[in-house]
RNA sequence: GCCGCGGUGGCGGAAUUGGUUUACGCGCACGAUUCAAAAUCGUGUGGGUUUUACCCAUGUGGGUUCGACUCCCACCCGCGGCACCA
């Protein structure tokens, strides 16, 4: 009887004894590092949906190590986080004996599973041995001017009371708790990532992600090319302000300019605008709005003209009326926009609202008479519809008429350029990176403010007490990095995990921790107390892996140059955009300041894949409340760790969403039980004459290794069924055969194959033993199935020679009496031979 | 609205460059085994009809082609993401 309770535990404990799955960092081997994104240790234990990509890459690199490659598959725990911090606020255990414990229930389930991790590399980001990098990487930002502090309004959240990422808030609440968002002024840390955003793209070219992935860190990045332009105030001022459009065609349309309430010209234009106590009001009334109020889809467009205050249209050279309104945001482009109705909805939407004039610019190309499906219509009264957003000939633009848009942006652009009034401008909708939280469980920043060299930087003494102040203390003055040979600076014991009232992180109340010595001056100082967000840490693991025990470096240049790039990563989709980026982001950074050696290239990921998630029964998101969740431990005590790998890894393809099937499991378990069963019937002296069994195992080799490649492992375990079905019909089973079958197994069901193994008299493991080669000779066929066709549809099929030349086939079809029937007295007008594959006869 | 992914039996899903639609598994039915059941094994299993055979079937409607799940056009539905982005 196969009972997989019996011999898991068994050879998991022999892999582990034996050192199977070590990375060897002096092997002549050529090197595989296979990854997978390190799961926060809830306290929920694993979920099915983990093992998922945890057995598929684990296939992968079991077979890979059976290649004979040198693989790195590793695994750790990205321990900081809120829910940890929520549980020792509610319950006041310590995060560290809660991570303990949890990461301890995680390391066990994932064990039970027989993943081959490297044990010997694991790390903790929640480890002061780790952080003490996390926090060196925060100083390199800092000291070369890609950290700044900065008082902005942030997303904040009143139930954690956290501050949070633009991309961290869903439909404007809390990505974790699911409060409502609300803004807050508050002093940030920032990381410049859009000062990557360019290379951020184009290093998109040189990996091979899904195209998906790419498409969507692109319109993250969001690049858009245009112009900005310069736009006169009339008289009263010699103010002016600087819109960005990537529409430059349009310019001549355009009969108002909108601001965003935010935008800091509106101080200056104060004593010029007669109305401003409403405008302030407005502008009041904007700041209680979260941006997702502000641009979400209302129908009215709400704004307010600026009184007294009008621009000049530097194409038209006409006066033009000024607004403010909340719909445009001060962070994208310039803050503000110039107001095209004719071809722009909400510019049209906006001047119907407030009456401004609507001039047509730009006329649809005709298309045989034919206008393009969105073009807008003038309906008899001379008023328009809607805007014509496409692109199209220039008319009512003075000299640029009857040229098209293309070629209008750049000749109306040339003009204002020289005259420089434009230039021309490239924005992002990437927006730079909130490395600030105001909570206990994260790295603590690792930066000391000083009053006195604040004041004496501001004095421009350039050189603070004997050292020159790297440009981080020169753009942040007073914050003062503490010295490298200090780290890590470790996060204190407090007795509340709640942050205080005012929203500073509890560190804030530890006053033998706060109170400091300034490392530059030596006089009384204060210590950052806000921590990292918890993609600090996850940010640069990989490169930790290749090196982890490493106490003077991150990792050393040798083992880097060994192990990276990564050469397979394997992850979420719904970390494209957060940890997929943010990382690639850091890695770059890393690799310009000579960290990375240069050898290793510009991207930290050669290949990355994206699993699909597993939906309870029915299609539904697995849940408490419905009570639908399976737990791996369950489905391994019922049926055994390899056939929840079996089954999971067969239930659909891998990069699409499926529902669990607990009938489905059970056949996975029938499919071992019959590779069990088998190995009784193997007999060590009995040779195959079958040439056609012969030819299915080289078949399935080829389909097997290519299948494991392509991750479309639904595929490689439906022709090893296929082939254990034959095997059972061969009343004596060659062991060479059966050993072969069971080391294209082994990677997906390791334990079984192990032990049979073992029972069939070798000596070593399995996953020593060489991933078989196919005979490219064997499985060639000789004879096909020829398709029989009479006007594209199938009347007869014949089993025939591979090579049979055109004439031969059209005979041999034609003498069936099938296809006689079927012609009858009909003339055969074409024939269309496809060798190996049909002939059909059009009549 | 835009972007991406998808729509194939009762179900999960297979299907080189357009070339045998429904592999493999589940479920179901019948049979064997059993006192009986479970388990196991065997056989069958897209729908229809006038059943030695033919017709219809890959979301819908067109098109290209000798031939379309596959390519093109239009539309419908589902999932995911983004959304007054200038």
């Amino acid at each position: 009887m196969y009972n997989p309770k019996k011999i898991e535990k068994k050879w998991q404990r022999y892999w582990e004894e034996q050192d199977l799955h070590q990375a060897k960092d002096f092997s002549r081997k050529p090197k595989k590092y296979i990854l997978i994104e390190f799961p926060y240790p809830s306290g929920k234990g694993l979920h099915v949906g983990h093992c998922r990509p945890y057995v598929a890459l684990d296939i992968v690199a079991r077979k890979a190590r059976m290649e004979k490659f040198n693989v790195l598959f590793p695994m750790g725990w990205d321990a900081f986080g809120l829910p940890t911090e929520n549980y020792a606020i509610k319950t006041g255990i310590h995060p560290i004996t809660v991570t303990k414990k949890n990461t301890a229930f995680f390391k066990r389930q994932q064990k039970s599973l027989g993943l081959s991790f490297d044990w010997n590399r694991e790390i903790n980001t929640t480890d002061p041995n780790y952080y003490k990098w996390t926090q060196w990487i925060f100083l390199q930002f800092f000291k070369k001017g890609l950290a700044y502090k900065k008082k902005i309004p942030i997303n904040w959240c009143p139930s954690c009371k956290i501050g949070l990422a633009n991309e961290e808030v869903i439909d404007g609440c809390c990505e974790r708790c699911d409060a409502k968002v609300t803004k807050k002024e508050k002093e940030q840390w920032i990381l410049k990532i859009t000062k990557y955003a360019e290379r951020l793209i184009n290093g998109l070219d040189k990996v091979d992600y899904p195209e998906r992935v790419k498409i969507l860190e692109k319109d993250w990045i969001g690049r858009g090319e245009g112009y900005e332009v310069v736009f006169k105030f009339k008289s009263q001022t010699s103010e002016s302000i600087n819109i960005f459009t990537s529409r430059l065609d349009t310019i001549f349309g355009a009969t108002y300019l909108v601001i965003a309430p935010e935008h800091p010209v509106l101080e200056k234009l104060r004593p010029q605008i007669k109305n401003f106590k409403s405008v302030e009001k407005y502008i009041e009334k904007t700041k209680g709005k979260l941006e997702r109020e502000r641009i979400a889809k209302t129908k009215e467009k709400v704004g307010i003209r600026l009184e007294g205050i009008s621009a000049i249209n530097p194409a038209t050279g006409k006066e033009i009326p000024v607004f403010i309104a909340d719909y445009v945001l001060m962070h994208y482009g310039t803050g503000a926009i110039m107001g095209v109705p004719a071809h722009d909805q909400r510019d049209f939407d906006f001047a119907r609202a407030y009456n401004l004039p609507v001039i047509e610019v730009i006329k649809p190309y005709s298309q045989k008479g034919k206008l393009p499906k969105k073009a807008y219509l003038i309906v008899s009264n001379g008023r328009f519809k809607k805007a014509y957003e496409g692109e199209g000939i220039l008319i009512n633009s003075g000299r640029f008429n009857g040229m098209e848009s293309g070629k209008a942006c750049q000749r109306i652009g040339d003009f204002l350029v020289q005259k420089e009034i434009a230039k021309e401008a490239v924005h992002y909708k990437l927006r730079d990176w909130i490395f600030s939280r105001q909570r206990y469980w994260g790295e603590p920043i690792p930066l000391i403010f000083c009053e006195n060299c604040a004041a004496e930087m501001r004095k421009r003494v350039s050189k603070i007490k004997g050292r020159k102040p790297n440009k981080g203390e020169s753009l942040n003055p007073g914050w003062i990095t503490v010295p490298e040979k200090d780290l890590p600076v470790k996060l204190p014991r407090v007795k509340k995990y709640k942050p205080t009232e005012t929203g500073e992180s509890p560190l804030a109340e530890i006053k033998h921790w706060v109170n400091t010595k300034c490392p530059k001056c030596g006089g009384s100082a204060k210590r950052e107390t806000d921590t990292m967000p918890n993609w600090a840490g996850s940010n640069w693991y990989y490169l930790r892996y290749c090196d982890s025990k490493n106490d003077k470096k991150l990792a050393s240049s040798k083992l880097l140059r060994k192990w990276m790039p990564v050469d397979w990563y394997n992850g979420g989709m719904e970390h494209t955009t957060l940890h997929l980026l943010y990382s690639r982001f850091v890695y770059k950074f890393l690799w310009d300041i000579g960290i990375v050696p240069k050898s290793v290239g510009p991207e930290p990921y050669k290949k990355r894949t994206s699993h699909g998630m597993i939906l309870g029964e029915g299609c539904v998101k697995m849940s408490k409340s419905k009570g639908n969740i399976i737990n791996p431990d369950d489905v391994i005590k019922e049926y055994g760790a390899d056939t929840l790998r079996v089954y999971e890894m067969f239930m659909g393809p891998f990069e699409e969403a499926i529902a669990w099937n607990s009938k489905g499991v059970k056949g996975a378990r029938r499919f071992l039980d019959k590779v069990w069963k088998l190995k009784d019937n193997v007999n060590q002296k009995s040779r195959i004459k079958n040439q056609g069994f012969k030819k299915l195992v080289h078949k399935t080799i080829k389909k097997v290794s290519d299948d494991i490649e392509h991750l479309k492992f639904n595929t490689a375990i439906s022709c090893l069924m296929i082939l254990v079905n034959e095997i059972e019909k061969q009343e004596n089973i060659p062991l060479k055969y059966y050993s072969l079958f069971l080391t294209l197994l082994s990677p997906f069901a390791p334990h079984l194959s192990e032990e049979i193994w073992s029972e069939l008299g070798h000596k070593k493991s399995i996953f020593l033993h060489k991933w078989p080669k196919y005979d490219p000779e064997l499985i060639e066929e000789e004879t096909f199935t020829l398709v029989i066709q009479i006007n594209g549809k199938v009347r007869d099929k014949i089993e025939t020679n591979i090579n049979i030349s055109e004439k031969k086939a059209k005979k041999l079809a034609l003498s069936q009496q099938k296809i006689k029937n079927w012609i009858g007295r009909n003339k055969i007008k074409k024939t269309i031979f496809v060798p190996k594959k049909l002939i059909n006869f059009v009549i």
